[in-house]
DNA sequence: AGCATTATCTACTACCTTGTAGATAGGGTG
DNA sequence: CACCCTATCTACAAGGTAGTAGATAATGCT
């Protein structure tokens, strides 16, 4: 049931498709990540964006179009976030990147759960994400070894290590965000992996 | 759309309960391990076991109710196993017990499967298992925490890393199973996790 | 074989879902 | 101020969803 103000009719809100789009970006990226893909309906962000179920279609086209804005806009902004860090020319060591990272993490739960719950969900290979998922790691597991073949030996397994324990910290801190501290959480794993990873000899 | 055998009228295949309630459960937990719950359908699992879905409904009263039989039967069966496991009076190493648990974890991956999708699903409060994997995570923990504590100094941080480090190596085993080796995986990260720990000191 | 029990079914309700077609109105531009 | 463009809407379609009520048939027991 729609219920609407008491009045009867409320006005419609027209927006440009710029903000607009950044809107139904940003509340389908929050009820995504809350609810998971299949948890949601387009219903539910269209209420959200305070439009109409046909308004939202005009612009995502369909339920698997939300996502992928919703995704595609998770690459700019994670891109451009990349992009600011990378500048400095001094290369810092990868365990400095890493912390900083996951510094950058702890700020943002809502993006770490779109991507946690999201994973999960996109195990499947029927799942719309599925590829984007699986691509994704790929991507990732591939910078992380390059940025640590330069200073560890097994690079290799040392990146997939990395990962886990930080998909393993995350999901810890999503479920008891108040009891557990990410970064801490983080640190702790980190030094025990780092530790035990011998340094490259030349 | 329903489907039938050419000739029509299929004859109804009438089960005991405790048979059909085990066909109940098998199914679900494969079609969940799979979908994640927001993504079956009662009719989904009515179709697996070749009944309808009122038939499917006499057995578990609501879609919830079905989640619920799903997870019972876990956690009997995990008890089972748990059981069996501990009657040897020599008390194992810690990382002798959580290197078996691994082991065991390789041989049933939609099991693992089942708790990772769900476990990541149910991270928002409104979903029906929220508190299930909520209380689950503390037993376990707790359980992990009095195997290590008798060896090893900081139990509490030690069995949280534990824990990041087997969901860790489980998410990425899930999605590239063929490229990822669940027990060598986990290997890694314990021998790092438990080079870093402190043996007890008496 | 006949009967009682009950597992399972058919039929139906009420609602939700994604998506389409065509009408309407908000806001910038002349 | 009038007009146009188009963002947004209402109305509708077609099918899926969880769940209910009452009929039916399969099995075990006497």
């Amino acid at each position: 049931m729609v219920t609407m103000s008491a009045e009867g009719t409320r006005r419609r809100r027209r927006l440009t498709p710029e903000r607009r789009r950044a809107e139904i970006v940003s509340e389908a990226t929050r009820l995504v990540s809350e609810r998971g893909f299949n948890g949601i309906s387009l219903q539910a962000v269209a209420d959200a964006c305070g439009m109409s179920v046909p308004g939202l279609l005009h612009y995502v086209g369909t339920k698997d179009g939300l996502l992928v804005a919703v995704l595609a806009h998770r690459d700019e902004v994670d891109l451009e976030v990349a992009g600011l860090a990378s500048p400095p020319d001094q290369i810092a060591s990868p365990r400095a990147v890493l912390d900083a990272l996951m510094k950058h993490n702890e700020g943002q739960k809502e993006i770490v759960r779109l991507y946690t719950v999201l994973n999960a969900e996109s195990l499947n290979p029927d799942h719309p994400a599925h590829e984007y998922f699986t691509r994704r790691y790929v991507e990732s597991f591939e910078r992380l070894r390059a940025l640590l073949d330069p200073h560890y030996e097994g690079a290799d397994a040392l990146a997939h290590d990395v990962i886990a324990a930080m998909d393993g910290a995350q999901l810890q801190w999503l479920r008891f965000p108040d009891r557990v501290d990410l970064v801490e959480a983080w640190r702790r794993q980190a030094d025990a992996i780092f530790a035990a990873a011998s340094a490259v000899s030349r």
